[in-house]
DNA sequence: AAATAGTTTAAACAATCGTTTGAAAATTCT
DNA sequence: AGAATTTTCAAACGATTGTTTAAACTATTT
């Protein structure tokens, strides 16, 4: 009565029920039952459609990442193309696009953001890395490789960490901490990782 | 033929395998019987001298937690007991106690850092943070109760992400980033985090 | 030495896991 | 229309999950 869907409908349905579940559970521990029953499908669609179940979540998380990485791309080929390039304007770059997608995706905020903070741990985004890593080098005269490196690096755990985890907040301040945009939030990360960049 | 053990060395042995399990595959990919392979005790054991699975996890994270979060609290207390405190004195305080017992831990060191960088996620130390938090809004007389929180909330990310996921490090890098002691990386930490904390 | 308490054991429990099957249903193509 | 292809379906696959049982074993106490 209900599956009002057309032609390959089950496909992006089981796609969607998929990311609604992992951003709330963690890849590993959610079954493919419970997925094909929120998405309304039979058991052995996973295996018709992406040959296993880690081929579902391969597809969940490219279908993520893929804009977010590309528009990080974009942008700093934009910024490139201007001339001198400052660490803030590529810290800015790097973050601000996926923002842009928390607040684009039909899945609640909440859903999206810890999804996405899982998403980004994974090694999706070398081409990406490749790219920003001797910007930030020309951006940071003054310092050496592995700094640039470890430093990029703790940027990435500030995004993830505060994606994954904003709830926790929450609790260590006894829920005495006010709600808040997520674009403020955002500068407080870029603001935080600005200043530990250039330090 | 072989367990030397004595009385209750099955507990022991439990706690350490399950311990160097976790640290390699994360809490919920580990079974019951991997651990009680591994420390070449009976299945039921785990209930017997855990009660059950989360049992034996609870009891696996309070002890790599506890020293960690004792000595945080001695150390403020040291601090506070000589007056005014600086954030980088109290970032110090904090981030310690967590790398000396990475370096003291029996568990080399990848297993230990990486069990060491869940167990920090989890909700372990509300007493450490109820004691930290008060400190560093005094020693930011500028900033709001909200910046604190985020801020201790930033620094937390970067520790964790550090811990979890240093190897990420290497594949960014293309392997060319150079391997380097705790106390360097821990330095670098504390670095970056102070100057995003006062920015 | 007998009795009690503590610990370990093999075997089985029901439940769930990802995957597979082969036939029915739906859709597209000729 | 019929044939061919794609998609869905209920049912079962073997494997593994955490937990439980009741008997056997060890250690301590009486």
């Amino acid at each position: 009565m209900a599956k009002i869907e057309g032609k390959c409908g089950t496909r992006v349905a089981l796609m969607e029920a998929a990311a609604t579940l992992f951003a709330e559970k963690g890849f590993e521990v959610v079954s493919v039952r419970e997925i094909t029953t929120l998405a309304q499908a039979n058991v052995a669609s996973v295996k018709y459609h992406f040959g296993s179940r880690e081929g579902l979540i391969d597809a969940v998380v490219a279908r993520m990442a893929k804009p977010v990485n590309d528009e990080r791309l974009r942008r700093i080929e934009e910024l490139e193309g201007l001339g001198v390039v400052t660490v803030t304007e590529l810290i800015t770059a790097f973050f601000e696009p996926l923002f842009s997608q928390i607040q684009n995706s039909p899945l609640s905020e909440k859903l999206f953001t810890k999804l996405m903070g899982r998403v980004e741990v994974m090694g999706q985004f070398r081409e990406v890395a490749s790219r920003y890593v001797p910007a930030f080098m020309e951006a940071c005269p003054g310092l050496s490789a592995d700094d640039v490196f470890w430093r990029i690096h703790f940027c990435f755990g500030v995004l993830a960490n505060t994606l994954t985890h904003r709830d926790i907040l929450k609790k260590i301040s006894d829920g005495k901490i006010a709600d808040e945009k997520l674009s403020v939030t955002l500068k407080r990360i870029i603001d935080f990782c600005d200043a530990g960049f250039r330090q």
